[in-house]
DNA sequence: TCCATTTTTTAAAACGATTTTAAAAAACGC
DNA sequence: GCGTTTTTTAAAATCGTTTTAAAAAATGGA
């Protein structure tokens, strides 16, 4: 039934070519200001189409052009902040630029599949993916779309790659390092069980580094939730020998850590030191004032723009890795610096939801 | 220049009706699993087509079916986090209904218009909105494409627009009566700074309705945010009479406020109870955790997606209004299970032992 | 074997744009 | 007025798919 809804269809080129009576290639030239339709012609073709509420259809454009203008960007899940502000970074760049950012979360291999090809069925020029298995690369190689990952793959030659990442060792050295220069001795970490995670050989190097002793039972496994800084932090308190900084895989399980400890009357800081990583914006809403890693995502928003569209417009073939290195952001958690009561006006207010 | 690039196009069904001989119908009544081709026929396409790594062409199907399978979804931004509860819980829904949800951040009347261009452009079907002003209705109008707003537009004959939306009054009502029957005589209100606002009445009605003074004083004016929040704790803060309870717009405010108290060492509950607005997941990130009135994120998204669906596929022209009523989400911030507990082991027992 | 059905296949048109080719119209010189 | 050059426009091809209507092939009955 190719003709049902014909009420509900907009005007097209060739609606407008037959009431000025001219060709479709006249208006099509006229609308996208070509020179080789006089002045007059053109000045017509625009005001008739404005007047008739003409949109252009990008889909027939897309199909004649070979040229979607589209990007899909796969993140784990909208509601975990640092993906939004991901999300938001890269859509603002991407929109700039004239293409259009289709985000759609998907948490597993399968969904992330499903996802990947509803996008490739719709021709998406290009994918900003997440760090995948092995699998799924070697699957997603056989397409033809260029795509950049927002962190670095593992178990591959990753040179096979394009990414842009943060570099998190760097990060968990520099938090420990903080730590160790304020002046604790007894530090801990909150870490991720993966074995070879990089935050952990970080914090470890660090401590190493300034010659000082790795205490095991210090490093707490968790997965980074929430819920697993607060039970890391009760771990702690079980503890006869207790570390009195403890840095944290991510801000969510450091806010959940001081949690644990407030519930205990352990004060933060004082009794106990404690340092996020990702910067996100929960860390302005704990008290006190997280002090942690930044992520820069403005930054890698930034850079998986520019080598996205780059591969795409100009197809290049060889791949780049970027790293950024992350920054830290001092306020209040580590008690280096108290005096500096500006958690009102930090980054983003967060807001009303209307 | 319409053949660069051939070496990046896909396969299509062209190709296979060329490979196996038979014509591009054939094809593509195969690949749909047609009965109108014979079994063997059918099995060779869907084979051939899978050997050479096939991918329908969703734009060229959305050109002759006059479909697209999209949706507009345009939210203010990402990184607020109700708006990307919002937006998983939506695009959920719609995915499962095999629509595919665009989602675009525009925080501006302009932005919001540019946004909504590009999506009609895109010959998306149908557009989720959220609460936008008359002139944007106006000239939304004008467009063909059918929406549903995810909130209520004010200053409009709103029986004109499809909308689904809590009932904020209701909930600011709840609220307040859940601080009355704990027990609580001294209630202030941190309202939006909008004259007519539903909160506000509701807050104003439970107050009415159980016989209780209102102070105009405890009444304070803010924009959301967490700063207003907080300011607006210190303004408590400085009063000779102060309130014993505060309900708050919404939850990132009620947690700026909880903040300032803790600051002055005034403690929550007990000196101060707090009642958020939103059920937003920083709210279990709160010490104490925050009581609050959960907006009913999943709901409002099955409500918008069933209306919008059924608006698009059947052609619907009536419009509906659907108001979905808040919950009360009882957790510390309030102190009634202490207060409870008081009580009833005071009635019941008389006793003062511990 | 032949005709009438039924099943299977296909050519051609359509969707809404862009681009190319070629022809028509206008401008110009002699 | 005619030939040549320049400007403008019309017509046709294209993109990848779906659908219609008609042709071709297979089947069945007499």
């Amino acid at each position: 039934m190719i003709k049902k809804d014909r009420e509900r269809k907009g005007i097209s080129q060739k609606e407008i070519a037959r009431i000025l009576n001219v060709s479709t290639a006249t208006v099509s030239l006229a609308l996208r200001n070509s020179e080789k339709v006089n002045e007059k012609t053109r000045v017509k073709v625009k005001e008739t189409a404005e007047l008739l509420n003409y949109r252009p259809c990008e889909i027939a454009r897309s199909l004649i052009l070979n040229k979607t203008w589209s990007i899909g960007l796969i993140i784990p899940c909208f509601s975990i902040i640092y993906y939004s502000e991901l999300t938001d970074a890269i859509q603002k760049r991407f929109r700039e630029q004239n293409y259009l950012i289709i985000t759609l979360s998907a948490d597993t291999p399968e969904k992330r599949k499903e996802a990947i090809t509803v996008l490739l069925n719709r021709k998406v020029e290009g994918f900003i993916l997440p760090k995948i298995n092995p699998d799924e690369l070697y699957w997603l190689k056989k397409e033809k779309a260029p795509f950049v990952l927002y962190d670095r793959p593992e178990d591959s030659d990753y040179t096979d790659y394009n990414f842009v990442c943060v570099d998190k060792f760097k990060g968990a050295y520099k938090a420990t390092e903080h730590l160790i220069k304020t002046g604790y001795k007894k530090i801990g970490f909150l870490c991720e069980i993966r074995v070879d995670e990089p935050r952990k050989r970080g914090y470890i190097e660090a401590l190493i580094d300034y010659g000082m002793k790795i205490e095991k039972e210090w490093i707490i496994p968790g997965a980074g939730y929430y819920k697993d800084g607060y039970n890391g932090a009760k771990e702690i308190l079980k503890m006869k020998k207790r570390p009195e900084a403890l840095v944290c895989l991510n801000d969510i399980s450091a806010i959940g850590a001081i949690r644990a400890f407030q519930e205990e009357n352990i004060k933060v800081p004082g009794d106990i030191a404690i340092i996020g990583f990702d910067n996100v914006k929960e860390g302005i809403y704990s008290l006190p004032l997280l002090t942690t890693v930044d992520q820069m995502v403005e930054k890698v928003a930034d850079e998986i723009t520019n080598l996205l569209i780059e591969t795409i417009e100009n197809n290049k073939k060889e791949k780049r890795q970027i790293i950024i290195e992350p920054e830290l952001v001092i306020r209040e958690s580590c008690g280096c610096e108290i005096k500096e009561k500006e958690g009102v006006t930090g980054k983003n207010n967060g807001g009303d939801e209307e």
